[in-house]
RNA sequence: GACCACGUAGCCAAGUAGUAAGGCAGGGGUCUGCAAAACCUCGAUACGCGAGUGCAAUUCUCGCCGUGGUCU
């Protein structure tokens, strides 16, 4: 059975040298799973990181003002995948995005429902009660099933009027799963030397360039509203420093909080996905964790 | 030294004679085509110290300490 190596983890934990230190190793290739280095030209503050030796995939593949879902991602993903098979090698998935990567997984049923751009416009000026009302009364089971997290998040209530508008086109998950065998590899450390850690790395990016970064970006055309850079941590902290309402350490400190939050709902993620499949943590503090990751792998790939 | 102001959770910050908003930070979680998004949820027994008045003080009075400022 083929085999699908995948490296996942909050930010700053160093998944993408662990991943090319075992491309090397096992002769193997990188498949990105990280939602914002899909971008070109966002890459100080995404943090990407190339290796002249190991090819990494699906890094800068759309520009910043395109459209790019799960949906794009599990189609070109096991695009690669496979042609990495067909040459022999190991696909070694690399990324922090855990929607990505569980989708990549288990695949997802409603994919096939492509959004209704003028639905989502229209529904988007609803409040979140008529939202529900009418999901409640046009697919009462997807209502019902629902939390109460979700029923109060707008954008997945949408999401689900869409997808009742269109049931026709929802897939038999059985088409979508895939065979193979896989070992997760998920990489932690305690939530206080992560910080440091994070903060670190930011400090690191600004001493790089992320404020020419985004000037580079905007001389480009892209903007808060016409791109993702609205919506992208390290990007959006920077807005009111360029409108003059605040100073830059008040962004850095912004954008450090912004990442922290964001670790941690990373881990939410990976805790979840880590409890079920073939998987297994490693405490990256730990003096021989990269040496026990290598047998891990060794045993599982051999 | 005198005068004035202030002293509320890790930080910022409201407020009241009957034991106290909110924000940030922090913790936990949701998740099936925007996911570095969007959304849900949870704390902490915080009113500088001492005395007085009051049924009752964090809130009033006095003293002390501390911080900031003004003045000679």
């Amino acid at each position: 059975m083929h085999k699908l190596l995948i490296i996942c983890g909050p930010t700053a934990t160093g998944k993408t040298s662990l991943g090319f230190n075992l491309a090397e190793e096992f002769n193997g290739e990188i498949v990105s799973a990280d939602s914002r280095q899909v971008f070109c030209g966002m890459d100080i503050i995404t943090g990407k990181q190339v290796d002249s030796k190991i090819k990494t995939w699906l890094i800068d593949i759309v520009n910043p003002d395109q459209r790019f879902s799960v949906a794009d991602y599990y189609e070109l993903a096991w695009k690669v995948i496979s042609d990495i098979w067909h040459r022999g090698k190991l696909p070694i998935v690399v990324g922090g995005t855990g929607f990505y990567i569980n989708a990549l997984i288990n695949g997802i049923e409603t994919m096939g429902v492509e959004p209704d751009w003028k639905l989502r416009e229209q529904l988007f000026h609803c409040s979140v009660v008529s939202l529900l009302e009418t999901l409640e009364k046009i697919d009462p089971q997807r209502y019902r099933r629902m939390n109460e997290s979700d029923r109060k998040n707008p954008r997945r209530l949408i999401r689900a009027i869409e997808v009742a508008n269109q049931k026709s086109k929802i897939k038999n998950q059985n088409e979508k799963i895939k065979n193979f065998d896989s070992l997760i590899i998920g990489l932690t450390l305690s939530n206080e030397i992560l910080y440091q850690r994070i903060d670190q790395r930011v400090e690191e990016r600004i001493k790089m360039g992320a404020e020419d970064e985004i000037k580079k970006l905007f001389a480009q055309g892209y903007n808060w509203e016409n791109s993702v850079l609205g919506v992208t941590i390290g990007y959006k902290e920077w807005k009111e420093y360029f409108e003059k309402k605040v100073a830059k350490e008040e962004v850095i400190q912004k954008w450090k909080f912004a990442e922290h939050d964001y670790a941690r709902r990373q881990m939410t993620w990976f805790r979840k996905a880590l409890r079920c499949a073939q998987s297994k943590w490693f405490d990256i503090t730990k003096e021989n964790c990269q040496t026990e990751v290598e047998n891990d792998v060794k045993s599982w790939y051999s």
